[in-house]
DNA sequence: CATGAATGAGCATTCATTCAT
DNA sequence: TATGAATGAATGCTCATTCAT
C-alpha cells in the first residue's frame, strides 16, 4: 500500500471518527457538512469515501455489529441458554446504549437507514434467534418471542434522553427479558 | 363571546383536528404548510394561533393526556393495584400508538419538543405515580420502579416501524410490566 | 382581485420577464438563482410561482406559441397554400430566433424540457400540419414532408451563433423550404 | 523516441479512444472522470495530456476533420461542381450525425468549444469554400451561399433528437441544398 | 383576525480542477 | 509521468417564519 492509499485510509479513518462523534451530538440525520468539517476535510470528501449516508452510517456501526454478532456464535450451544440470551442482549444494549442516535436510527422510516437496518436485520436477527431458539428448546422462553420483535423492541428501550439514562434502559431491559421467561415452579 | 372570537374557536378547532389527522399521516414533524392545508386556512393563521410547533402538538394531544389522567385517577384505590396500574399502561399504550410519530418526538431532543414532554411529566408522572404507589405498597411491584423511567420506556416500546406493529408493541408492553412484577409464591 | 393577488401577478410578470431575459443570455438552463436576482425576488418565490424549471420555460413561451397556432389557423384555407405555408415558418423562424436558447432547448434531451417540447408539438405540429397538407394536396409540397421533422429542422437551423445571424438563418429556411417544393415545369 | 514517450503516445491513444466513445455515448460534455475510467486512466492524466476539455475534443476529431478537408481537395476540379459539392456535405453530415452531441457542441456558446469551432472553421471552411466557388462559377449554386452559413446551417440540421434521426437530418440537409441550387431552365 | 406572498437559511449533491506523492 | 485523493464552488430544492394588506 503507497502513501497515497495510506493517506486515504486515514482520511477514511478520520471520516469514520468524526462522523461517530457527531452521531452521537446530533443523530444520524447531522449534516455532511457538519461531519466534513469534524474531520476537518473537504466536503467532496467525505463523498468520495461515503457516497450515500447509508454507507457512511454502516460504515461507523459495521464492526461493532460484527463483534455482537459473532458474540452469539460464541455463546450459542451454552448450557443455560436463557442466561446466554441474557448475556448477548446485555452485550447489545452496551452497544447501543453506547452509540447515541443508533436506536433512534433504527427505528426511523427514513429509506437512507433501510440498509443499515438491512444490515442488522442480517448479521444480528439471525444470530438472536440461535439464542432465542435454544432457550424455547429449553423450555425458558416464551415461545411467541421472536428474534426480530425483542431486538426491536430492545433497541428502543435504548433510546436515552434526559432523566432515562443508561442505567435505566438496561434495567428495563432486564425488565423485558424477565417478562419474557416460562416461569418454572 | 363575540363572533369572532366564535369564529375564531372554530378556527382553532379545525386547526387541531387537522393537525391531528396530519400528524398520523406524517409526524409531528409535518411541514406547517400541510396543517394550513388541510385546514383550508391560511399558513399565518397557524402561527397566530400557534406560534412554535411544540404549541401545537400540546394543543393537539393535551385532551388525550388529560383523560389519561383522569383514568389513573379513577383507577387509584382499586382492589387490586397491579391490575389498576396495568390497565393505566395498557390505555397509555393505546393513546402512543395510535399517534404516528408521537412516540418519536417524546423521546426527540429537539427543544420544541421539551414542552410536550414536561406536559406529558407534569400531567401523566404523577398519575402514573399514585398507580405505582399503591403497587408497590402492596408488594405487587418493583420498589425500584418509577412512574418517569417505567413511562419513558412503555414510550419508546410503542415506536413502530415495519415489523413491529402496535401488537407486537402491545405485548412487548405487557412483558415489560409482568417483569416488573414481584413474583409471589 | 386584491391588492395581494396583483401584486403576485406582478412578480410572476416581473419572473416571467427576468426569466426571458437569462434564457436568452445564458440558455434555459441557467441556475434558478440567477433568475431570482435578475427579478429581484427571493430564491423561493421563484419555486413558488414555477415549481420546476420546465413550467417556467414553458410559461414564457406559452403566449407565443399560442400566437403562432393562432396565425396557422387563419392562414389555413388559403388560396396559395405554399405561400400560407412559408409565410407561416416566416413566422416561426421570427419567434425562435428572437428567443435566443430556445431552439438549444427544444433539441436538448433534458427531461426538463420534454414538457416544453410536448407543448410545441401539441399545439404547433397539427398547425403546421394542417399548412403542409394543403401545400401537398395542392402539388405544391414534397409529399414526404412531415410537420414535425421540418419543424424540427427549421427550429435547428435558428440556433444562432457568432457568424451566423438572423438573417442567415432566415435565409437557409427560405432555402430549405424552396428544396421542399415541388418544382412545376 | 523512448520507451517512455512511447508509453505515453499509448496512453494519449487510448485517451482519444476513450474519449470518443464517452462523447458518443453522454455527449462532449461528459465528466472527465468517466473518460480518465474508460480509458483505465488517472484522472490526472487526463489534464495532463489535455489541460482543457476543448483539446481533448478537438484531438478526438482532428483527424476526421482532416479527411473531411482531405475529401474536399480530392473533390475539387471535379466536372460537376454541384455534384463534388453535394457528395462532400453528404460526407460532412456522415461525420457530425455519428458523433452524439457534436452538432449541438458546435453551436454551443460555451468558450471551451470555441476552439473546436476554430478548427472547424480553419481547416472545413476553406475546403468547403473552395466546392461552393466552382459551384457558383458553373451557375449552379446560388452565389450568396457562404462557406461558413452552410457548413452551419448542415451543422444544425444535423442536431438529432428523438423523432428525428440520421434520415430525416440527411433528408433535410439534401432539401437545403437544393434549395441552394439555381434552377437551369 | 386572516391571509398567503415573499424571504432566505440550510442541506444534499455534483464535478472541474489542483497537487502532493 | 502518472496517480487519484482532496477541495469547494455551484446549484437544486425545501420549509420555517415574517409581514404588508
Amino acid at each position: 500500500m503507497g502513501v497515497r492509499e495510506a493517506g486515504a485510509q486515514r482520511t477514511r479513518q478520520a471520516l469514520l471518527t468524526a462522523a461517530a462523534q457527531v452521531f452521537v451530538e446530533q443523530g444520524v440525520q447531522a449534516p455532511i457538512r457538519d461531519i466534513a468539517g469534524r474531520a476537518e476535510v473537504g466536503l467532496g470528501t467525505v463523498y468520495r469515501h461515503f457516497p450515500s449516508r447509508a454507507e457512511l452510517v454502516i460504515a461507523v456501526y459495521k464492526h461493532q455489529i460484527d463483534e455482537c454478532a459473532a458474540l452469539a456464535d460464541a455463546l450459542a450451544g451454552s448450557r443455560d441458554p436463557f442466561a446466554a440470551l441474557a448475556r448477548w442482549i446485555e452485550a447489545f444494549v452496551q452497544f447501543l446504549v453506547t452509540k447515541h442516535g443508533l436506536g433512534a436510527a433504527l427505528q426511523s422510516d427514513d429509506t437512507s437507514f433501510l440498509a443499515l437496518h438491512e444490515l442488522m436485520v442480517d448479521r444480528l436477527v439471525p444470530a438472536c434467534d440461535l439464542l432465542i431458539r435454544s432457550a424455547i428448546e429449553a423450555g425458558d422462553l416464551d415461545a411467541r418471542v421472536t428474534a426480530y420483535a425483542l431486538m426491536r423492541a430492545v433497541g428502543n428501550l435504548c433510546i436515552l434522553g434526559p432523566g432515562y439514562g443508561r442505567d435505566d434502559a438496561q434495567a428495563m431491559v432486564e425488565r423485558l427479558l424477565a417478562g419474557c421467561r416460562v416461569r418454572t415452579p
